[in-house]
DNA sequence: TGACAATGAATGAACGTTCATTCATCTTCC
DNA sequence: GGAAGATGAATGAACGTTCATTCATTGTCA
């Protein structure tokens, strides 16, 4: 390597490469897309890029990290919530963007997928999954809606099955026509966040005479 | 093209070829999985893939619809289970295959992944869906279990829910420790099975005292 | 039956292309 | 001037696909 890496602190650049790389990724998937590809969506020249980042492998692994700080702040966020449902709306919400509506599904779809074989980016995904995991379960144990809901699950439990059914929908959106709009699959998304929450923590009585 | 596609009914070669694809793109995923690997893993040369199928993405259609197939067949069990929980428990653990465990979670998900920017494998993959959750949904429908439950969703509501979580739950299982045995990935299943069962269609009463 | 012809499944080296990566060169700004 | 930022043509490896060739099997005819 004749010129050194440019350090992680001149994050503009970083950053722009990477939104550039989001946008291709989620387009053809991270083995389709070429350096070129991901220069060109940036406007830089593909050599830049080896300045930021060691090699294409290295740009996978920052989306994974950037991916794991938008989850911390949309937990924050959930967290801010006035309500367990709306902190749930937040979370089955989160990848409905407004202007590429499909991207987010299909690049978290892709890490997954990628997860499976390549053990750092397994690493990086588990670690994000166990962290909102973890944050959720917070969010109930010291939410009042979920208490005496008359089910015997923990808030571990009910955690694990909340995620299962987002990413399981995360899946399901990617299958939906492209022609969808962000306002669309968010009205599906919420539709099956009111059910899930209706079942997890509705009162007892409303239930029974619902 | 001067040696025309073998037809379709000498289907020996054809699986045999499907069986080695299955294995290299649980281990490596479709664009990762070059021809050779494939011929190297069934044993036969680069060649004669071509004999049996026009180009690599004829085989990616293939799976697909191989994969449709294995839905229809794992429908058909959970449709002769003798209760609507022994029905759900197939669906869940249909992937834990006891040779290789995370061969069709991550096949199913790379699936997933290619769907999100090939339409045909969108098509079969959202065809392969429907098909599966209209199978759920009678099976609900005429369930003894299902009825009087307290809860005022239809049997589409429950069957796009228990999708989800499947759904969900084959994305969780990519990530999981390859160390993990098929009956050890079974018994995480069964698990989340019960809990959905039990928020789902366990009667009001016993929810109430549980 | 046995000699010969015809078939077509199977092979794998070769081809053209794509792609990740490098680096000599140019630009910018102090 | 020179240090750092930026370029994109060049490189070589890897890939999908093709096709001339091989050869076991099957069919034909005396």
């Amino acid at each position: 390597m004749s010129q050194p890496l440019i350090d992680a602190s001149s994050a503009d650049r970083r950053s722009q490469i990477l939104e550039a790389a989001l946008v291709c990724f989620a387009k053809r998937g991270f083995h389709q897309t070429s350096m070129h590809d991901i220069s060109a969506e940036a406007g830089i020249s593909v050599g830049l890029i080896y300045r930021y980042f060691e090699n294409k492998e290295a740009v996978i692994s920052a989306m994974a990290a950037r991916h794991k700080e938008e989850i911390q702040q949309m937990l924050e966020r959930a967290r801010r919530a006035p309500s367990l449902l709306e902190s749930l709306e937040i979370l089955f919400t989160a990848h409905c963007c407004e202007n590429e509506p499909r991207l987010i599904s299909a690049f978290v779809v892709d890490l997954y997928a990628e997860a499976s074989r390549n053990q750092h980016v397994a690493d990086l995904t588990r670690d994000v999954l166990e962290t909102a995991m973890a944050g959720v379960r917070d969010l109930i144990a010291r939410a009042p809606e979920a208490q005496n809901t008359g089910n015997n699950l923990t808030p571990d439990d009910l955690a694990e099955l909340i995620f299962a059914v987002a990413r399981g929908m995360l899946m399901l959106d990617v299958l939906r026509p492209h022609e969808l709009t962000a306002a669309e699959r968010r009205t599906r998304q919420l539709e099956v966040t009111r059910r899930l929450w209706g079942l997890l923590f509705k009162p007892q009585r409303e239930l029974a005479y619902a």
